[in-house]
RNA sequence: GCCGAAGUGGUGGAAUUGGUAGACACGCUAGCUUGAGGGGUUAGUGAGCGAAAGCUCGUGCGGGUUCAAGUCCCGCUUUCGGCACCA
């Protein structure tokens, strides 16, 4: 037994005795189950701040939910497929997978000297084939549904090393090794149709328990609009240009139509006009990533070809125009200057006509909201929604367009020209690809020479041949697919026969879902799309894969998110080492709510171990009294009684439903300040002695979650020996809550005046007289009439003078 | 550019439903304690005026609603996250 508080000696004794009861491996039975689960880590090397910070408040929800009664599974597993690893690998001439697997020794290592309670049992890596060979037959099922199809698609193209790029390798355009400009090239590739769902991934946000912030994202997203599909005819010719519209009602107000450079007709154009050619490998020179297609200057290049207004039969021109794009929509866009920002800049730039159609009180263009029509022949007058009735009307009639629902997703392109990824379970027969059958599952990585490198791979030659007349595809899938159906594989991860086992259907949706709020869309959305596609596919029973999710903020230092590229990354192991793990979490729990950004700070962490000396102090050597509470209590006793129980009631709340374990901890903090000195001497009334164990049983438990080790330490190896401290979550006594008075502020035109106690036996009238007795609330009145008096029960008085 | 957040003392943050702005900490200042270092402990700490009582100002900026606004509304600004191949 340690008599001084040692962390370090501590956490090790407790965290043994964990790891041979086996704690944290559950299994399922009749009690309520709670899946909680924090997003799996890409193994990097280290352990970095934010995943302290996501550990910790998974490992702070799961613990106060199995004092609760809960079953509760809480697993962890590796990301372990990625980009990293091939940087590292061609950087230091190991393979991909020695380096990932190395990473995961290390980090499993960091993880547990936080004293996370995992469920290790079902530990599993995305690497490993007994992971991926299930991925592959997901894939192929999803096939069999018609859920995957092949086109071409838009990479970076780096010429001088021969490989595609990610967007990440791209900076400013140019190749981040080779320093060459890129290009956009279009491949092949592989797709899910996630837009299938759409319209259900739209709805059912709705129902789900998610943050309101997230969910607005997803549905932007998703970007749901109502329009029309509005033909025009080629001029001399039988073709049609097809453009989509949210807004018909600006029609007559269309003075240009602009198409997507990588549109048939442009690269058509382009094989004989020189001029178009140019234009057309001038708007490559940018990264395929949307952000900077966003940022580049508009251009735009006038064709000869010409169009027929559906409704007037003037010609329009047609341009070529690097800002439309040809995922959205059919990469065709009707420009119309006077009604739309970017076509007003872009009809500016190139003194296209601008005409206006919509009138409303302020007419300076462009006129974006709706109102009523001019300059519309028979359309004139009507407001917005009329027209866009009787403009699909009008263009339906003459077969010259129809309404339509267009969605902002695109589908999901899976290809990777990587290396250290899974490989997509392909081969070409004669040329012509066949998805191959379960049966013939895993499709392994290939065997690395040693120190060769994994990137000849990259290059164009993505196939490995097998036969004379059979490749392989050497592509592997995106990572977000291994990171899509992980949460589902997990309560099955040590299965090797089944994808699924039965428990799954016990455990599965997961019920508290914890990770940074930088996955609010895409890997949120992917596996949302996944577990209904599964659920389709009769694997899972659940529509959603997350009943509840909370994201929660980056840690920062110097403002910015702390990242190797930038960096400004402080090493958590070092200070687990110097003050052990239940102050590292202590102070990531308290310096700042869950889900806001939060600053790192050296000084705070001295603080919140100064915190558990404290407590330390309080309760090494104290032993539990076993005393019944029939005292008559003081005043002061029963102060210190309705502390304890006004604490625990708030901090329960913190915990349930607030998910605010900062002022949970200040509350526990406030209750400790409030214990009078006296009443814990070894001389104190065994009244006083009662009122303090009372507190120190509060305190020790509603910290436990927090800081684990120090609390389950104190409480079995002083206070009380014959019972574990996790067995069960206390209960506030309401009655002791009651108060006789309380304090009023009073103000006077809404400044505070004055304070006192009251009663709670007086009435408004009396407590009315009562404050205006007060020296200062009398004197600022003075000779002044009271206009208005507002009384908010039990708070505050307000005359209005 | 588009979508989503955030901005409160020297610092992290609190104010849960429109009702006392600054809880709880960190830091700082002073006192006590200690051989030193460290630690512990007591008091003070938004700004300005005042001996004090108290008064005025104060939650990114500008306006508005209200008896009352950090909180609601309108406009702006800065910072952060995402933008489909970083994970």
């Amino acid at each position: 037994m340690i008599k001084r508080y040692q962390p370090d000696l501590l956490e090790k004794e407790i965290q043994a005795s964990w790891e041979e009861q086996k704690k944290y491996e559950v299994q399922a039975d009749d009690r309520e189950k709670f899946y909680c689960l924090s997003m799996f880590p890409y193994p990097s090397g280290k352990l970095h701040m934010g995943h302290v910070r996501n550990y910790t408040i998974g490992d702070v929800i799961s613990r106060y939910k199995r004092m609760n009664n809960f079953n509760v599974f809480q697993p962890m597993g590796w990301d372990a497929f990625g980009l990293p690893a091939e940087n590292a690998a061609i950087a230091n001439k190991v393979s991909p997978d020695e380096w990932t697997r190395e990473n995961i020794e290390n980090m499993k290592t960091q993880l547990k000297s936080l004293g996370l309670s995992y469920d290790w049992s079902k530990e599993l890596k995305t690497c490993d084939t007994s992971y991926y060979k299930w991925e592959q037959l997901i894939f192929k099922k999803f096939a069999d549904k018609g859920l995957v199809y092949r086109k071409k698609a838009v990479v970076n193209w780096d010429p001088v090393d021969n490989t595609v790029l990610a967007n990440e390798q791209v900076i400013d355009g140019k190749g981040w090794r080779s320093g060459a400009q890129i290009e956009i090239k279009e491949i092949d590739q592989w797709f899910l149709k996630i837009t299938d769902y759409a319209d259900e991934l739209l709805s059912s946000l709705d129902d789900l328990d998610w943050p309101e912030n997230v969910k607005t994202m997803q549905k932007n997203w998703i970007g749901k609009s109502s329009g029309a599909e509005i033909k025009y005819k080629i001029e001399d010719s039988d073709n049609y240009l097809t453009a989509f519209t949210t807004r018909p009602d600006t029609i007559f107000g269309v003075s240009f139509i602009a198409i997507s450079p990588n549109h048939q007709m442009a690269t058509d154009l382009a094989k004989e006009n020189d001029s178009i050619k140019k234009f057309l490998s001038q708007c490559k020179e940018t990264s395929a990533a949307e952000a900077d297609m966003a940022k580049a200057e508009k251009l735009g290049f006038k064709t000869d070809i010409k169009v027929i207004h559906p409704i007037t039969k003037e010609l329009i021109p047609v341009w070529i125009g690097n800002f439309v794009l040809l995922d959205y929509g059919t990469g065709v866009v009707m420009g119309v200057p006077g009604h739309d920002q970017r076509d007003y800049e872009f009809a500016k730039k190139y003194k296209i006509e601008i005409n206006q159609v919509i009138k409303t009180e302020d007419n300076e263009l462009p006129v974006l909201e709706k109102g009523l029509l001019i300059n519309s022949n028979q359309f004139n007058g009507m407001n917005s929604a009329d027209a866009i009735k009787r403009i699909i009307e009008y263009l339906q009639e003459n077969d010259l367009g129809q309404e339509l629902i267009q969605f902002r997703l695109r589908d999901w392109g899976i290809s990777r020209q990587r290396y250290w990824g899974c490989p997509i379970p392909v081969v070409y027969e004669d040329g012509t690809p066949r998805l191959l059958n379960e049966n013939e599952l895993p499709v392994e990585l290939p065997k690395l020479e040693k120190n060769s490198p994994p990137l000849p791979l990259s290059k164009n030659e993505n196939f490995i041949k097998i036969s004379e007349n059979v490749l392989r595809e050497a592509d592997t899938f995106d990572t977000f697919m291994d990171s899509s159906w992980y949460y589902a594989r997990f309560p099955s991860a040590d299965n090797n026969d089944a994808i699924f086992s039965k428990d799954s259907d016990y455990w599965l949706p997961v019920d508290l879902y914890i990770g940074g709020i930088e996955h609010a869309i895409l890997h949120l959305l992917y596996s949302r799309f996944f577990h209904k596609a599964l659920r389709d596919l009769d694997m899972v029973k659940s529509d959603e894969p997350f009943k509840k999710l909370l994201t929660q903020g980056m840690v920062l230092k110097d403002g910015a998110k702390m990242s190797k590229s930038k960096g400004n990354t402080v090493d958590p192991q070092s200070y687990i080492d110097k003050y052990g793990a239940d102050t590292i979490r202590l102070y990531m729990m308290f310096t700042a709510p869950p889900e806001q950004s939060l600053e790192w700070s050296e000084s705070s962490v001295e603080g919140a171990s100064r915190f558990l000396k404290k407590i330390w102090n309080l309760i090494a050597e104290r032993k539990y009294n076993e005393l019944s509470d029939d005292f008559k209590f003081t005043k002061e006793e029963l102060a210190l009684r309705r502390k304890s129980h006004a604490t625990l009631k708030k901090v329960t709340n913190d915990y349930e439903v607030r998910f605010a374990f900062n002022t949970a901890i200040a509350s526990v903090m406030e209750l400790l300040n409030f214990i009078p000195d006296e009443f814990k001497d070894d001389s104190a009334s065994d009244a006083q002695k009662f009122c303090v164990d009372e507190a120190v049983i509060f305190i020790l438990k509603m910290l436990s979650p927090i800081t684990p080790h120090i609390t389950e330490y104190l409480w079995c190896k002083f206070f009380i020996d014959d019972m574990d401290i996790d067995a069960w979550w206390p209960e506030h006594n309401e009655d002791l809550l009651e108060v006789q008075e309380f304090e009023i502020v009073v103000q006077i035109n809404g400044k505070v005046r004055g304070k006192t106690i009251i009663s709670k036996e007086l009435n408004e009238k009396e407590i009315e007289s009562k404050v205006l007795e007060i020296e200062n609330v009398s004197s600022t009145i003075a000779d002044n009439k009271i206009k208005k008096v507002i009384y908010i029960k039990e708070k505050i008085i307000n005359f209005v003078i």
